[in-house]
DNA sequence: TGATAAAATCTCATCATCTGAGATTATCGT
DNA sequence: ACGATAATCTCAGATGATGAGATTTTATCA
């Protein structure tokens, strides 16, 4: 929780800037957060100088320039990004249909990079859109690969979520769909995340073998047939491979840096 | 500076994660910021419910989704971006060039939004990278248009950069090259930035008259010529310009929340 | 599966530093 | 230059931050 240490207080602030209001002035961030005008002062002063907040004309405060670069940074030093998006380009060329690259952060799956082939907004993820935990292609396609010890507890919390759409009303149900995906090498969806929408998903893993995104083709379901849908199916699927060796095979500097456990 | 309270040193933790190195282990992090243990996991803590950071399988830390999500909103909410893209795609249609919208943070530009109609990845400048603040057309569209009390010591600071691109050697000579920027509506720079591509910006303003970006177009010196660049500029002028109108025209709802001076 | 090592968290006494009311100074608009 | 608002400063009190070491949790391997 947050609130009683000042970490949590300072961070609080930035939870303020949403989508229906990004401009703040101190007074009205006094009224919401409850600080006196010193601390409030004390604590933007910090995040101003941080840059994650900016004072516009006017004395209002949004937020900053660091949130912009940090995600450049971000997206340009992701290797699943860069490894990915040739693949991304290559599936919407050869078909109607949005291509994503999707992260799992262990409690959101977020898209981090994003194709689309065809006019249509509403099936277009951009970069930054969170996705739907416990639904959808890509959701299952991670959840497939996770340990026993992380997915048992998570597939008893989206029970319900899980029979709404049909994948069984028991855990043990739940599981027989997830070695089914396991063996398939991708989850397919239809309409779960949008009406009318079929997503393919194949999962991306880390040197560690850990499922860390996934790759997701979403096409309209009148666009396609029981034989493009294979033909997505095995692209996903050896994309998805391609990728997860390719990210093995140049691991990070940083990797080589890490002290290994066994080695001492 | 940072240092002494809490507030900086847990930002401060944010700070070392660069293009160079974007995972670090607890320890290695201890090592770098010189905290105690039981310090640097309450800070990690803070940082990592905040989605600020992340942990990868394998117990590094990277850079968490918050940061993605954060931009994603900042760019979706941004009037400017969504004013301003129709116009770069124009500009890209109309030249071989690039076209940018750059933000003026105080201390920072930096681009938000960008097309580019030339496969050249050169010339191209993505959203989040940021701008040189004393060189090229951007940043004296910007400048030009400061008032006295700002652009008088920012010229005298930046005297011997001003020189160098020969806008002249004191402050008074510099100021004359703005007087005739804000006379011509555009900045033109040759070569500023990268060599053999000139930009032609137009500062964009706010609803109070302060400018606080520019669209800018770049373009290869050897595809351009006097009357294209002419063409360019009246362009560039025209389309900031609107942007500027539009901008004030639809304030943001929190303008009309926000107290007015001299209402009370 | 259980043993073992590493990672992460907890405990708690000390004291540094955070806090907030009010005064003061800087900034802005006319 | 003036008046009004915004931002910062001062300072005493006390809250909450800190770090050494113990403890628990998690991961690794036989």
């Amino acid at each position: 929780m947050s609130g009683t240490n000042s970490a949590d207080r300072i961070l609080a602030i930035l939870d303020v800037f949403t989508e229906e209001r990004l401009e703040w002035t101190p007074d009205e961030l006094m009224a919401e957060l409850g600080y006196s005008r010193p601390t409030l002062y004390r604590y933007i002063k910090s995040l101003k100088e941080a840059g994650f907040l900016a004072s516009m004309p006017g004395g209002c405060m949004t937020l900053g320039p660091r949130v912009v670069e940090m995600d450049y940074l971000m997206q340009k030093s992701d290797r699943l990004v860069c490894l990915g998006e040739p693949y991304l380009k290559q599936l919407c060329d050869d078909h109607p249909a949005s291509s994503l690259l999707v992260r799992w952060y262990g409690s959101k799956l977020l898209c981090v990079a994003s194709e689309c082939s065809t006019p249509n907004a509403l099936s277009s993820y951009p970069r930054g859109r969170p996705m739907p935990l416990a639904r959808g292609a890509i959701s299952r396609a991670i959840m497939a690969y996770l340990p026993r010890r992380q997915l048992e507890p998570m597939i008893a919390q989206n029970l319900t979520e899980f029979a709404s759409i049909g994948l069984g009303s028991t855990s043990d149900e739940v599981m027989i769909c997830m070695k089914q995906i396991r063996r398939q090498g991708v989850a397919i969806a239809y309409g779960e995340v949008t009406p009318g929408v079929v997503g393919i998903a194949a999962p991306i893993f880390s040197d560690s073998n850990a499922p860390i995104a996934a790759l997701c083709v979403t096409i309209e379901a009148r666009e396609t047939d029981e034989k493009r849908l294979e033909r997505i199916s095995d692209q996903v699927r050896a994309a998805a491979a391609n990728i997860s060796a390719e990210l093995g095979k140049y691991p990070n500097q940083t990797l080589e840096e890490k002290p290994f456990r066994r080695q001492a």
